[in-house]
DNA sequence: GATGAATGAGGCTTCATTCAT
DNA sequence: TATGAATGAAGCCTCATTCAT
């Protein structure tokens, strides 16, 4: 069942978490053991969410390794977009939880970098990008797309999600392709009007 | 007055706030107008270093914008580091603050990504820098700096601040320089073991 | 109907009263008007036992008032031992009671220790017992057999219903019989092993 | 210090705890840690008070042992009258405890039985008691002092906390006492008017 | 100035009760 | 009849804030 559809918002009382999802308080209690329940099943959500989509995206951008990066960047942004209010959640309760399900939530976390990590490797062993730190370009890769989420206030009046990628792909790519490559992938590296 | 040196730590009840402070909440209050108060404070105290020694150290740097940009990032990452708590305060707490006082403190931190701007800009025009998204480069300077705080269980062990500092440099330099500038400025480039 | 055979055990929530039972929580309703009701049903329902078996026992026990009198407390203690969860819930719960349920309750066990105390009294002038305080001395009976359910973890791994009531037999008639009469009833006075 | 004087009471919520003691619900948590807390500390009260003063009352009263039994029991019943409220509590509540705090509290009240034990073994021993079941004898006596708080709306009319220890004296030493030491002890054995 | 005992509103959680199926 | 999902009042507990000392 899918008590809690629209979670985020900034209020996470349990009494203003029932009444935003439409649903009285005891109610949550037979779908969640207690409050660190719903907090790590909001933010676990995403996180699945983002281990089911970032690799499909992958896979289906085919054998180029920084269309790879370009894909699994794409989807990352687009997960961290549609769960924004979640996403900050992340951030802003994940010190209230456990330590248990803390590590949890930094496993499925490093679990998700792997997938862009595993494609920026290619990319280097195939003289695409240049030698790179690979598990920081990576990592760089999910906290730009987390910034979304976590700075939207700064950069939503100038930018969609779109433009935001567009950009951030720009730049990230520009970072770690070879010169003689940059032709080759210019369709990520121009910045377009949106 | 310096009640409040090193806060931090996870909890931040008044009590626990003044136990670890050294002193009584009563005392507290003298200072303080309320939580809030405290709050902002220790954000804001953050944002004013930032404000205090980034701008220095660019200008310390000396004339070249590419010095001036690798220095401000030095500097703003450095007082992220050494008040890492209180940036982690800043995430997970500024959704409590008052409109105002969020305002107040998007506005600081604006305001502090506009000498790393300046000094993109100027990299650019001067050739240095490809024609970058100079707003979007800046902010990522300001969001990696952050990464560091927010995300110090990804990277504690395998980085020290010295060595997260070269890595991210390396990456967002090799990102906007232009291939003709490469050679010049490897210095920040190359990745040296620590 | 018997909803409500093996109720006791420790929770007494309503939820967990009809998971025991094997039934809805709404077919309880259906049979008890509210918690109370269940409850009070419970306890009478043990109170009403006694007052058709321990009259009954002392009913077969013949003319003499001393075999009444021992064969009434050892029917009481029986029924005690029988329903002790509930035995043990009528002290636990009665307090949450309605004034009129308390005093329901309250007159109900106040009639069943008429029978003893009856029995007593014919012991009494016939001789049998000491001029014992009648009121008194049956009350004792129903606290002492109530005790059993009370105190069971003082008791049990040494005791036995048959050895406890044999125990409190001997000692409670050999308060009250007259001197001259402890050999006619010694079979009562002997603690045998068990 | 003493918040909590007069606990005891039918509700037990902390909300009326806390307006019967004349306190705020929060200065209680600066007392005890919680709830159970409360209520063990209620129990154990009581059952200090009961290991302070029933042996002291036995010291008191000389070698003869049963004038130590008499004694004992006196100070039981006092201690209970005096506290009815919290040892009701002990029956009504103590369920509602953790384990732990369960064994604690049987283990305090089997040692509050154990100076009536020895007394009474003396007893027996010099042969002024016939030789009776001890354990179950000393028992009884403390389940008998419980008996005037347990059932106060049973005694409370016709009896004084004086005259139930007198009546339940008489009774208890007929039973021990061997026929022998009637006489001796005779002043035990009269139900006095009150 | 400095303390920390005291307060009580507000948040988490349970559970008696209802009602649509 | 029978069910069990849903409700929400009430209880436990925390913690921002005050104030007598």
């Amino acid at each position: 069942m899918t008590v809690l559809q629209g979670k985020g918002s900034e209020q996470m009382s349990m009494q203003s978490v029932a009444q935003e999802a439409g649903v009285s308080v005891g109610l949550i209690y037979r779908y969640f053991a207690n409050k660190e329940d719903v907090l790590r099943s909001v933010i676990v959500g995403v996180l699945e969410d983002i281990e089911a989509r970032v690799p499909a995206a992958i896979l289906a951008a085919g054998e180029d390794p920084v269309d790879q990066v370009a894909a699994g960047f794409d989807a990352y942004c687009r997960v961290i977009a549609e769960n924004s209010e979640a996403a900050v959640i992340t951030y802003r309760e994940s010190s209230r939880l456990s330590a248990e399900n803390r590590t949890l939530i930094k496993d499925l976390e490093m679990g998700s970098v792997q997938p862009l990590g595993r494609a920026t490797q290619e990319a280097v062993e195939a003289g695409l990008f240049a030698p790179v730190d690979v598990d920081l370009f990576a990592y760089n890769l999910v906290l730009l797309a987390h910034g979304w989420a976590l700075k939207s206030w700064y950069f939503q009046p100038q930018h969609t999600v779109d433009s935001y990628i567009r950009g951030q792909l720009a730049l990230v790519l520009s970072a770690a392709l070879t010169p003689d490559h940059h032709i080759e992938y210019s369709r990520y590296l121009t910045a377009k009007e949106d």
